[in-house]
RNA sequence: GUGAUUGUAGUUCAGUUGGUUAGAACGCCUGAUUGUGGUUCAGGAGGUCGCCGGUUCGAAUCCGGUCUUUCACCCCA
């Protein structure tokens, strides 16, 4: 028997009460506004067959995804050969199922398995963990939730516009101030690609504009004119993604292209939310947002905080054919996510969590004897009762271990119960910052909690 | 996958050119204090120096490997 110390793969984490309590309190409030918008719950299994995973995420991806190992006698099914032929080839025959990549795939599928009884537009949402192989560093780990939304079967402009206002609610309910909403239209960075003469790689354009706030203008320059694009238009176009007017943007790309796509969808998902002048949404056009995943191909959306140094906090977009890869053609959607991990990293960073999550009881019972201790069980089922949290110390210990553990473990009152109390039916409230105790009825102390 | 970086007590960290028994602070336990916690004082427990190997008379210290931490690149929540 070796007496290792026991460690955790790396990029996963232990989430301790305190942890947990603000984790669970960032996502009651996401749940809370999902449902408010009218999506309801899915939850789909943590391994998905490869052949659901692979092909979906680009090949990046695909060395990304964990798979499983198959059970039993995994190689009964593999010759030398296969050895041979390296550990792709290997991977497929002896590993049939994955661990989810995102919710979005799963969701798709889900879709797809049962669309006949699915009512479009569906709406749903996901709050579950995902995985990925991953190097783990600032803000990113290898088990991390998403808690994501979508909506899908319906081409409507009010999606967009109304998934914004969903990033809004959240974000208030969580007194998150400091963040943006980042929008941009694929048609349009398509239609720029295609400007400064680039159609064909229209997808290595938006990598090079994606990191434009990394390496800046001059670089990105240099990087699409390697590409092959237009100097002149290009230093055109720079000036449109280095620019956050939004009047100025549209009247700009509406004269490249008036009958742009993009164009006609953001000024209608504007005028949506102009109506909503008074929530003072922080949204800003940004033509440089590019986002990596392949399958947008309308409006993309992605939250950053502007106080802390970390990557984006949400993202999304809307996909014209997600389900065409599971045969199910002519689906549209759009769905955000909401990064869970990287929230909760911002909101401890920023201090935003309010003192009262992590407080596990109102007030906890000591006692100075046996005798009283058989009478405080009674008294702390009654304070549970009232809906207090209450708790008893459980063994007839030294006072000061009794309170010693009030004082670790934050209690704000201790409730003391020797023969006195036991005797007047009057208990001890003390409140432990202050010090001061005065003796109360049970139905006055109830009261005091309550009232 | 590429390039750096970290690891010593429960925690945060010292530890000299390689040289007796590896230290501090905080935390923890006991007592001063048998109906009152936090403060104070006294005492105590706690380490295979990440792991494996090498160099050396001798390694926490030098070298190699491995795991781990953190960070950048790629990509991404």
């Amino acid at each position: 028997m070796s007496k290792s110390k026991p460690t955790l793969p790396r990029g996963t984490r232990d989430f301790g009460p305190e942890v947990s309590a603000k984790r669970t309190y960032i996502i009651d409030k996401i749940k809370q506004n999902f449902i408010k918008y009218g999506f309801s719950q899915l939850e789909t299994p943590s391994m998905e067959n490869l052949s659901v995973l692979t092909g979906k995420y680009g090949d990046e991806g695909d060395q990304l995804l964990y798979k499983i190992l198959n059970s039993g006698d995994y190689l009964s099914k593999t010759n030398p050969s296969d050895y041979e032929l390296g550990s792709k080839h290997l991977t497929n025959k002896i590993a049939d199922k994955g661990l989810r990549y995102d919710l979005t795939v799963p969701f798709a599928r889900y879709v797809v398995m049962n669309q006949h009884e699915i009512s479009f537009p569906f709406k749903r949402f996901q709050i579950q963990p995902v995985w990925r192989a991953d190097r783990p560093q600032k803000g990113r780990y290898r088990e991390f939730y998403q808690c994501d939304a979508d909506i899908i079967g319906s081409r409507g402009i009010w999606n967009e516009a109304e998934l914004t206002l969903l990033f809004n609610d959240v974000f208030n309910d969580l007194g998150l101030e400091d963040y943006v909403i980042k929008i941009n239209h694929r048609e349009i960075l398509f239609m720029l690609a295609e400007y400064v003469e680039l159609k064909d790689q229209a997808v290595a354009f938006c990598a090079e504009i994606d990191k434009l706030d990394k390496i800046g203008e001059e670089r990105v320059i240099e990087n699409v004119l390697v590409l092959g694009g237009d100097n002149v238009k290009m230093r055109e176009v720079m000036e449109l993604l280095t620019s956050n007017s939004r009047e100025h943007l549209i009247e700009k790309v509406s004269a490249i292209d008036p009958g742009n796509k993009g164009v006609k969808e953001i000024i209608q998902y504007f005028e949506a939310l102009d109506q909503f002048a008074d929530k003072n949404l922080k949204i800003e056009l940004d033509l440089s947002l590019a986002r990596g995943l392949s399958y947008y191909t309308g409006m993309i959306y992605e939250v950053k905080p502007t106080s802390v140094q970390m990557g984006s906090i949400c993202g999304g977009g809307r996909y014209d054919n997600l389900t065409g890869v599971f045969g199910l053609q002519g689906i549209s959607g759009i769905g955000i996510s909401f990064g869970l991990d990287r929230i909760y990293d911002v909101m401890e960073e920023l201090d935003l969590f309010p003192e009262e999550i992590t407080q596990r009881l109102e007030v906890l019972i000591v006692h100075f004897s046996e005798s009283n201790l058989l009478h405080s069980q009674t008294v702390v089922m009654k304070l549970r009762e009232a809906g207090i949290k209450a708790d008893l110390y459980p063994e007839s210990d030294k006072i000061k271990k009794q309170f010693n553990y009030a004082d670790k473990i934050q209690t704000p009152f201790t409730l003391i119960i020797g023969d006195d109390e036991v005797k007047t039916g009057k208990f001890m409230l003390k409140d432990m910052k202050s010090g001061n105790q005065k003796p109360m009825t049970l139905d006055e102390i109830i009261r005091e909690f309550k009232g």
